[in-house]
DNA sequence: GTCTATAGATCGATAGAC
DNA sequence: GTCTATCGATCTATAGAC
């Protein structure tokens, strides 16, 4: 904001490198990797192309660091330490709310998985950074809930997961919501029914 | 295979038609719709790139028709009448060993999520011809069930499937594989054992 | 009908001025 | 460091020969 550049070791994140990511997130997220040009990444940035290339080696490495980032960022999730009905019902419409409080995430997944088969290490980044850690929160908190009896925490906490990023994928994603509508609640209903009512036989 | 070409209305589907479709089937699938070049689905098909214009009107038609023809071609899965125990435990391993017999089902999927910003309504195709024929499918056999006096068989549907779907969307899509590795029985089962030991309070 | 050849635009990436 | 200008390749789509 100042015009006097305050005394900035290069150790921080430069302010251009920013502006960089942030137009290339814009441009990545909605027209894909192939569909992106630097000479809009750069547009978008407000730099030169050649500005884009000194800071980036080249459009894969500019793709990789903007993916880095995102997967950095992002949270899908927290779990709080209440009983299951409440904690798990917030789970479900954290989830469920994420795409509308912060859209740029729906179109993060959907790069994701757009390129995974291009860029498998990014895939893999998103797995690891993302889907791993609230997988493994999940799985936590339901084991250590006894009262649920639970045989197999972690493979219920992928179900329970699973099925909502389903519903979200099918829904919004893929804009079923017209030809297959469901209300979110009796999903969510259902879904802490079967967790909750279980007991092993 | 003939060499004399039998009298052939041309209300059937054409040859040069099924040719290109192939060509371009192979190379939508693996670069997706940016990233593929009407010159490579020429060369691809065996035909000059004229001709494929001379059948399909443009780059967005051709890549429309494609996604038309696959969805009415793929079958998710199928329900037999069988006891529960039985049949759903099919419907999961079908589902799961999909991607295994024919692997570009999951490079369609893949594709229909990549491009389900830029062409919603091939997505709703998508929707419309698999995803929905699929949960009714697997609704209407859960509601026929009555000893498993579920009170929401579609809701418990979706969650059948969508899990299911999540799970190969993470480790086979995504790669998560080696990095959040789970044997498919135990997921199978544990998902088994959410539905049919359920039962309403 | 199907081809070759090509137009016109845009791509990723770089050279050279400042 | 950042810019403008540009290269060679590749893109979608079409014109014109056969």
């Amino acid at each position: 904001m100042t015009k006097t550049k305050p005394i900035e070791p290069d150790t921080a994140t430069d302010d251009k490198n920013q502006q960089i990511l942030q137009g290339a997130m814009q441009e990545f997220l909605t027209h894909g990797y192939a569909g992106t040009s630097m000479d809009k990444v750069a547009k978008r940035g407000g730099v030169s192309k050649a500005t884009v290339y000194s800071y980036f080696a080249d459009k894969e490495g500019l793709f990789a660091a903007l993916v880095q980032r995102l997967a950095c960022e992002q949270v899908y999730f927290t779990v709080v330490d209440e009983e299951p009905t409440v904690a798990l019902r917030l789970v479900a419409e954290t989830l469920l709310d994420k795409s509308k409080k912060t859209p740029e995430f729906l179109n993060f997944v959907r790069l994701i998985i757009a390129e995974s088969g291009r860029f498998p290490q990014l895939a893999q980044t998103f797995v690891k950074n993302i889907a791993k850690p609230g997988i493994e929160r999940l799985t936590h908190y339901l084991a250590s809930r006894e009262e649920l009896k639970l045989p197999d925490p972690e493979a219920t906490a992928r179900i329970f997961i699973g099925s909502l990023i389903y519903f979200q994928l099918l829904q919004e994603m893929m804009h079923g919501k017209e030809i297959i509508p469901m209300e979110r609640d009796r999903f969510v209903d259902d879904l802490l029914r079967l967790v909750l009512s279980c007991k092993p036989n």
